[in-house]
DNA sequence: CCTGATAAATACCGATCGGTATATTTTAGC
DNA sequence: GCTAAAATATACCGATCGGTATTTATCAGG
């Protein structure tokens, strides 16, 4: 790993949570420099402007959530399980990317969707990556007929995804884990319906 | 109503979308002037700062929804109905303020979060009303023996909710109607199961 | 240890930011 | 239609915005 790749990396460490708080519009260089306690002129060095340190900024927030969910979705046996692993795992997360700022796709959605096309593009992506990684999920419950066939994976995987996103909004607008709590069960209740 | 009343009604019309568009720190006063036509000297006549716009501009777009949401539930004779009211009239809301942002309880919500304690505080307020609104509508339906008694008002509220705003951010950040419709499927089978 | 290359700091650019003091226009009451 | 008040426009402020050219410091290879 050369100087520059340890500098990028530090960069992006830095300043990932801060895009995640303030979202693109919101950052501006001087957040990063303080961030970094570089100046200007390093940061150019390594990103061409600031949409390049935004777009790394969301592939790292975004890397560091997919990596730590796949990691526990391997651990679990069953197909129920392996869906709710992100019902289970929330709490760690929050000591993690989640707790400085919250889910960076549905941040990102929401900061990106009217302004800034790249960005979008990106959540999109993350979206419809965790929609496919569900139905395959789904699909291998069917096929051990863990759950019944007469589920449509896609509309599973769909169900599941809004409620942990707007139950994040929620618990993190209204600071009440109870909050989280409640609306995750009411998701548990749904997967176990699905058997 | 007065000219300056006048004015300042116009000025929010043409800046409430923006705001819920793109943001606090992502609408400037250059995009309020231009929205407008006025001049900044006119907007500073009529509010104290952008953080008064920025608010009242919020005020009117919630105010735009709740209005309609309320009507509609008044129309509706069961309670179950009236719990699915966001459901069947999110087309015509899409005619309307959503079409121009999305929900902006939702927007503020993760826009200011981190960054505007003011506005967070209106996007807290109006998921509270909301969540309180609809608890309001389970206890009818219990007392009225239309919805069991063993379920939990706050955790139907927050779920109904929940379900609702993920299903807002996923629908327009895919632009797939059909992934709502698929959403609200499962928002309506979760209604039906309260009875 | 020297040296060329790489990386970071400095100093600066024009544009835009939110905001204001003042001048001009428009409004409403008589 | 005149006039005072209210509303809008003009012109300007310092600060910050994203970005760059140049200088200085640090690095790794011989």
């Amino acid at each position: 790993m050369t100087k520059a790749e340890k500098t990028r990396n530090f960069i992006l460490e830095k300043t990932a949570p801060i895009f995640n708080m303030k979202g693109y519009a919101g950052t501006s260089l001087n957040d990063i420099t303080a961030a970094t306690g570089l100046t200007k002129g390093s940061i150019y060095g390594n990103f061409s402007n600031k949409d390049e340190v935004a777009l790394a900024a969301f592939d790292y927030n975004l890397h560091n959530i997919v990596s730590r969910v796949e990691k526990e979705i391997n651990r679990q046996k069953e197909v129920k399980g392996k869906l709710l692993v992100y019902v289970n795992i929330y709490q760690h997360l929050l000591s993690g990317v989640v707790a400085e700022g919250g889910c960076p796709i549905l941040n990102t959605a929401i900061d990106a969707d009217d302004t800034h096309p790249e960005l979008k593009a990106r959540a999109l992506k993350a979206v419809s990556g965790w929609k496919n990684r569900i139905m395959q999920l789904v699909e291998a419950g069917i096929a051990s007929k863990e759950i019944n066939t007469d589920h449509n994976p896609e509309q599973i995987a769909l169900t599941i995804i809004a409620m942990i996103e707007g139950g994040i909004m929620i618990s993190r607008l209204t600071a009440k884990p109870a909050y989280w709590n409640l609306i995750m069960d009411s998701l548990k209740k749904y997967v176990n319906s699905l058997g």
